[in-house]
DNA sequence: TATATATTGTGAAAAATATCACATATGCAA
DNA sequence: TTGCATATGTGATATTTTTCACAATATATA
């Protein structure tokens, strides 16, 4: 148990593993896991898991194991998860339509009530009943629907713009998808999701998979 | 410059960051870029770029900084990007057909030769010239177009079944967009494209945001 | 109640990763 | 040529993260 600042970077992400492999779990009917069968699911060891954990309190018993309903919801109280979030997704195009239309964020608390573009072809239409708006409104909707969190789906080039007008709005959290590093003040919390680093990071593993030795 | 066996997860992710910053600089008409430059750009330290790029090589020339163009090509190389990969991609649905339509990966050398449904509604159409064929055809498929890498955008309680079979075709490399753990043998590379993860740490961020004491 | 077995929680140790600091090399101007 | 400014490359150092190892505590069973 300590200072919540402290807390590393990779232990809040593998609370997120830890929550979904005690979702699955829950599921499954069982009703207390091991350190063990946690680090099997998420390929980890028994050992992070137990000082993952203990970060933030001990939530098991010796000798039996943590109950899963139990452990879930902390750690959904934990990230937050227990609470629901305002969502809005700027730039509606093929990836940004997958988003609007899945529906397993939702479940999680994070709810998409807007979406936005600037096609007019788009603009007036709607995705599973969230409207899709004129992005020239942005900055009075995002503060009119208390939006805590903006995910962006937009080309590369006209996504600096946009997240300062989202910064303008208030929002302190955005998840961006463009391949480029966005600017944003220190009282935003910003989180990039770049496909390509993983499929790079394949391309060098298989590239180097029958060399071991020295690079050229 | 070192063996590549020691080299770590995290140097190989930054490469892609720098490969994308170089990419940028190079269209944005720059001959050079410094360690400084290369930082900025991908909220890095100076010292941080030097240290990743000298356990490959000396690229740079003291007073001046790096050759853009040189440097993008040679991380390329590091990272295996100046060929072609043979890619599969299983599963079209909302997210694996926004994947199919994405032009960039291509141009980073990753060509998607083949997509994969179990729908019949699907199967014998296509997307963007990329024929979407049965999943019972995998096995023989995969190996005869020399498939080097998987995209798997399925539903969670297929995927491990699929990745099997994907690994018995003798596959090496698995993109996984499905929120499961999947178990593959010890050789073939296996990442994990998981958006929860991302959310929900934005998730912890904001919730304390005003709460920088101990943890209830 | 005693004994065997299981598994947590956590300081201490080890390993991995990031930062520092500076010698070294280059370009450029006078 | 010399001197100044700049920026790399890299051992040494600091920090962060992971793993180890075991005391503590629970259950089960006879
Ligand atoms: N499609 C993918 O699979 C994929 C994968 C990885 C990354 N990305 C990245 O995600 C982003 C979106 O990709 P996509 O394939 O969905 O592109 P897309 O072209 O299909 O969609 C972009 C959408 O943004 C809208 N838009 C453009 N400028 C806008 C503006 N100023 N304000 C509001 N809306 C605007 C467009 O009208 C369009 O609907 C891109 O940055 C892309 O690089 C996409
Ligand atoms: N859509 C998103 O934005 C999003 C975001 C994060 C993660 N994901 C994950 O990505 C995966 C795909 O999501 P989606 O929204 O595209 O789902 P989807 O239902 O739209 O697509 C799934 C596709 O897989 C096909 N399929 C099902 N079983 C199959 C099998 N055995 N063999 C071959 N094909 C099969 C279906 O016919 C369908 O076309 C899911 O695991 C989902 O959790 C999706």
């Amino acid at each position: 148990m300590q200072n919540i600042r402290k807390i590393s970077d990779s232990t809040i992400r593998r609370l997120s593993l830890y929550y979904r492999a005690l979702s699955n779990s829950e599921k499954d009917g069982y009703f207390t896991v091991s350190s063990q069968d946690l680090a099997k699911k998420e390929r980890l060891t028994p050992a992070q898991v137990r000082k993952d954990l203990s970060f933030f309190g001990s939530f098991g018993t010796r000798g039996l194991g943590y109950p899963v309903k139990e452990l879930k919801e902390k750690i959904g109280s934990i990230l937050g998860l227990n609470r629901s979030w305002n969502v809005a997704l700027i730039g509606v195009g093929n990836l940004g339509s997958a988003l609007a239309s899945y529906k397993e964020f939702q479940k999680q608390g994070f709810h998409i009530k807007l979406l936005f573009d600037n096609d007019p072809k788009k603009i007036g239409s709607s995705i599973d009943g969230i409207p899709i708006l004129d992005i020239k409104q942005i900055g009075t909707q995002l503060k009119q629907n208390k939006i805590d969190l903006v995910i962006m789906t937009l080309p590369g080039h006209t996504a600096q713009g946009v997240a300062e007008e989202v910064v303008r709005a208030g929002v302190k959290a955005i998840l961006n998808f463009a391949p480029v590093s966005l600017k944003v003040p220190e009282d935003v919390f910003l989180r990039n999701e770049n496909m390509a680093i993983e499929l790079e990071y394949l391309s060098f593993c298989l590239k180097n998979r029958n060399n071991p030795g020295k690079h050229a």
